[in-house]
RNA sequence: GGGCGGCUAGCUCAGCUGGUCAGAGCGCCUGGUUUACACCCAGGAGGUCGGGGGUUCGAACCCCUCGCCGCCCACCA
């Protein structure tokens, strides 16, 4: 006997450990089974389960074990990222909340243990979470980006690049972030509105002639100043096109130069140039081959090149010193307050600066041209389509990659130097050693190069690398490239792109047919969920009131497109609640001894009752299945919902009730059989969205071999709907609900067992009413079926899905509600005829609409008409009787 | 500055390629304890589909425009 109700904190655990004992989570060995793979977007190896994850891993695990129960060798490949700065930051931020030395100070190879040591207590949080959200992933090839064999892939890459010139050594201006004190990318730069201020500088001309006023939002590179442009057709500064101002200050005098950069419209119309440290600036620099000033050491403090007196003060301490010497030496022109946009490090939330170093960097350009003919050509489809506007806007303006980082935890970069500086880019210090021999003459002690690669480096590799390149292993032939990526739209450009481009590279394969873009999960003020900012849910919490399932079904319901989601409790008790009914429902069926006999054939079945549900049982499974290919979650989801709550429960099992509490056993036997069918079918369904409770289930109400998670997807014949059937059940429902209906308005005391009279009803569907008239007087609790066209003076009529009755509870009611429900209905009516009749005397409508939509018109008309008709009658009546 | 998405019942949202599309869940109101389920059952109220214009025989759905809300990219010396 199953429990009242599933209990999910108990269960969840024990299913999830059958599944992984039972081998199910690997992909079928069978040679002939279709590929589908996935391979998971690696969370941080540190990192904790949140909001966003869960969505994402369900809406993956329900394609899996949708892809998995179709037959399908379905693979989903799990792992974890390195995620340099972000793990870096958390060490550091441990080290130094416990009073320990920095990183710099214990050395690179004592930090580098301390971080593993770290990944080792914290890294399986996060894939023990996914266990517990359900995720069947293939645990026994979970990978990591650090592992040996992805290192030796980045080294491979690295080198080939490298040797085809699309990595190279640059020295230009990077985003340099002063507190991890690392050269970052240009994705992992925000903008900031900030409130600051613009001030006017005046520089005096060096012959004392007059002065120049430039405008800054950062006084302090002033002192890196190398020149003041004006634009070339700017009459008032023509004549000055040549000449040098004085920087105050400084003391050193620079050229006043004609650049179309500068613009006559903005503020004076002319524009300091500090080549070291802007991005602008650094362009005019080149064309004009300034002396290019770097005043700032790694931290933002000013350097030797910055005047005694601003040494070593921080970057916004010397902003101020700046300012006030201007105003002592009156020259100041004017101060404004202004909000303007401020880079960001994503990470470490410090201001950037543009800074001049050697960095590494990737020719994304050349990369990104293959990229993008593959998503033209359709070779990789994004769902929904409209993010490949954004996919291509980006790769179609795409910059050098620098994907050289200055920290310690991460794939270092296989390069090394000679004492000279030379350096022989190799994927073993052994082979960078024989290229220096070769170059040399003799063996030199070479330096490695200290730096790390972007994490994203790696993760591009992703897709193929997890599956063992560069050795050609036989899960890379059968599941690469693989079938669909699931992920959010803000890693696009970090992730999506990059794999495009590295995958096609190596592989001359897109990685992935298919990217399906999921929703990203915001707070209530439609804010990114972060950490920092401490609007982050948590949804183990939710797992542990509601149940996995429950969750599982929120996200993949409100999973639909274009729109951000936002959880609501209610929502996830609503569908913890359908658990509830479907368990219920079970409960019902093991109650009443439904199972399903070895021999049972459902499209034998001779009972209308039967033929109708398995059509519609049909009908769901194809829908639902369609659904689930075109990663449309949320229709599946919903077609579900009402299927087995609305139809199943709601009506199929209240029809049974009268059968199998009867005698005739034939009946019986066909209906057990059938509701056990139609449960099983559900269970298989759902399993994908709701996998433990189905699973549990599976295990308790039936004799079966195997797992659900194993079990075959229902692929049920079309041939097996009786669209016969469903008209006519449609009729009994009809005659239930709308009878309900009108019961209820009119206060028909529940003990009223009125008979219910069939006016009008076609021979077939009067035969389905006869043969339900059991069921009919259960649920409409009427004393019985009478066929009759008069249906005499106190009776209400109504018609339900083209059959009319009538009920005979005048002595019960309120004859004014009655007159009011009439006339409500009347005018509902009267509205329907007017608005159809008009359309049917628009001539315009009659020759230009198709046929079929005017004759489906004329019989709504028909029909409302004859209708109207009977309720006319009927308030006649009631008048007579009043 | 460029681009994308949204604005549908009190709340959260479905409504794909124009013709029962005006819906669901929650909330609310009314009535229900006969043995699947009160995490339940039955019934009900509630919206001129952001404003305006246009195309069409017909528009929540297509076009234009305006207004909010959110996001992305670029940039503001």
């Amino acid at each position: 006997m199953l429990a009242k109700a599933f209990e999910s904190a108990t269960a969840e655990p024990r299913l999830y450990q059958l599944w992984e004992e039972s081998g199910a989570f690997a992909p079928s060995s069978d040679p002939a089974a279709r590929p589908f793979s996935i391979v998971i977007p690696p969370p941080n190896v540190t990192g904790s389960l949140h909001i966003g994850h869960a969505l994402n891993n369900t809406l993956q695990d329900v394609l899996i074990r949708f892809q998995r129960m179709r037959g399908a060798a379905a693979l989903w490949l799990p792992g974890m990222d390195h995620a340099g700065i972000a793990t870096q930051m958390v060490v550091e931020r441990q080290l130094a909340a416990a009073g320990n030395m920095g990183r710099r100070d214990m050395g690179r190879e004592a930090f580098v243990e301390r971080v593993w040591a770290w990944k080792a207590e914290s890294g399986g949080a996060i894939s023990r979470q996914l266990r517990r959200l359900g995720a069947s992933c293939d645990w026994s090839r979970e990978r990591f980006t650090l592992d040996e064999g992805l290192s030796r892939a980045v080294r491979k890459v690295f080198v080939a690049l490298h040797r085809e010139k699309l990595i190279y050594r640059d020295k230009r201006l990077v985003n340099w972030d002063p507190q991890m004190q690392t050269a970052i990318s240009d994705l992992e730069v925000e903008q900031r509105e900030i409130n600051g201020h613009y001030w006017h500088f005046a520089y005096p001309l060096e012959d004392g002639s007059g002065e120049i006023v430039v405008a800054t939002t950062r006084p302090e590179t002033m002192l890196a100043d190398t020149a003041v442009a004006v634009h070339p057709g700017d009459e008032r500064y023509k004549h000055l096109i040549g000449k040098c101002v004085r920087l105050p200050i400084v003391g050193r005098p620079i050229p006043i130069i004609a650049d179309d950069y500068a613009d006559p419209e903005k503020g004076s119309g002319a524009v300091k140039i500090t080549p070291a440290h802007d991005f602008n600036d650094f362009k005019v620099g080149q064309r004009h081959r300034l002396p290019m000033i770097n005043i700032l050491d790694p931290q933002a403090r000013l350097n030797e090149n910055a005047p005694a007196a601003f040494r070593g003060l921080d970057r916004f301490e010397a902003r101020k010193k700046v300012v006030a010497e201007f105003e002592a030496l009156g020259l100041l022109r004017g101060v404004e307050a202004v909000r303007h946009a401020v880079p960001h490090g994503d990470r470490s939330g410090t201001v950037v600066e543009p800074y001049l170093t050697d960095q590494w960097y990737v020719d994304a350009k050349v990369l990104a041209a293959p990229a993008i003919k593959a998503v033209e050509d359709g070779r990789t489809v994004f769902e929904p389509r409209h993010w490949e506007k954004t996919y291509f806007e980006w790769m179609r303006n795409i910059e050098p990659w620098c994907v050289s980082r200055q920290l310690w935890w991460g794939h270092r970069i296989p390069a090394w130097y000679g004492p000279d500086g030379k350096f022989f880019v190799a994927e073993t210090a052994e082979e960078a050693a024989r290229a220096a021999r070769e170059h040399y003459g003799r063996d030199e002690a070479l330096r490695q190069d200290e730096d790390v690669l972007d994490t994203w480096f790696s993760s591009a590799l992703w897709p193929f690398s997890t599956l063992g390149w560069p050795e050609k292993t036989s899960d890379l032939e059968r599941f690469y490239p693989t079938h669909t990526l699931i992920t959010g739209f803000d890693i696009i450009f970090f992730w999506v792109a990059r794999m495009m481009m590295m995958g096609l590279h190596f592989t001359g394969e897109t990685p992935f047919q298919r990217v399906y873009i999921n929703a990203l999960i915001r707070d209530a003020e439609g804010a990114k969920m972060s950490k920092s900012k401490g609007n982050v849910m948590d949804p183990l919490e939710l797992v542990d009131r509601y149940g996995a399932d429950a969750l599982r079904f929120t996200l993949t319901a409100m999973s639909g497109q274009a729109r951000d989601i936002r959880l609501s409790n209610a929502r996830i008790e609503g569908y913890r609640n359908f658990g509830t009914k479907l368990w219920n429902a079970a409960r019902f069926c093991e109650m009443n001894g439904c199972v399903i006999p070895a021999d049972f054939d459902p499209s034998a079945a001779r009972q209308r009752v039967n033929r109708w549900i398995l059509s519609e049982t049909v009908k769901t499974a194809a829908k639902v299945t369609e659904a689930l290919e075109a990663c449309a979650f949320d229709d599946a989801a919903a077609a579900l919902y009402r299927f087995v709550w609305n139809l199943y429960c709601d009506w199929y099992l209240e029809f049974c009730k009268p059968v199998l509490q009867g005698t005739d056993e034939c009946l019986k036997s066909e209906t057990r059989a059938m509701a056990a069918y139609v449960l099983e079918t559900i269970l298989k369904l759902l399993h994908p969205v709701a996998p433990f409770i189905t699973e549990e289930l599976w295990r308790e109400t039936g004799e079966r071999s195997g797992l659900l998670i194993s079990a075959e997807w229902p692929d049920l014949p079309r041939e097996w709907i009786d669209e016969n059937a469903s008209d006519e059940m449609a009729s009994v429902v009809g005659a239930i609900a709308v009878g309900r209906a009108v019961r209820s308005e009119l206060n028909v005391p529940l003990s009223a067992r009125p008979p219910l009279i069939v006016t009008d009803a076609e021979p077939e569907r009067a035969e389905a009413l006869r043969a339900n008239e059991a069921v009919i007087r259960q649920m409409l609790r009427v004393s019985e079926l009478i066929f009759d066209h008069e249906a005499g003076g106190g009776a209400i009529p109504y018609v339900a899905d083209g059959a009319a009755f009538a009920l005979p509870v005048a002595d019960f009611i309120d004859l004014s509600a009655e007159g009011a429900r009439l006339r409500k209905e009347l005018a509902a009516r009267g509205d329907e005829i007017a608005r159809t009749s008009k359309k049917l005397a628009n001539s315009d409508f009659l020759s230009r609409a198709p046929e079929e939509v005017v004759e489906e018109n004329r019989e709504r008309l028909a029909e409302a008409e004859s209708v109207k008709a009977r309720l006319e009658a009927a308030l006649a009546r009631l008048e007579a009787i009043r």
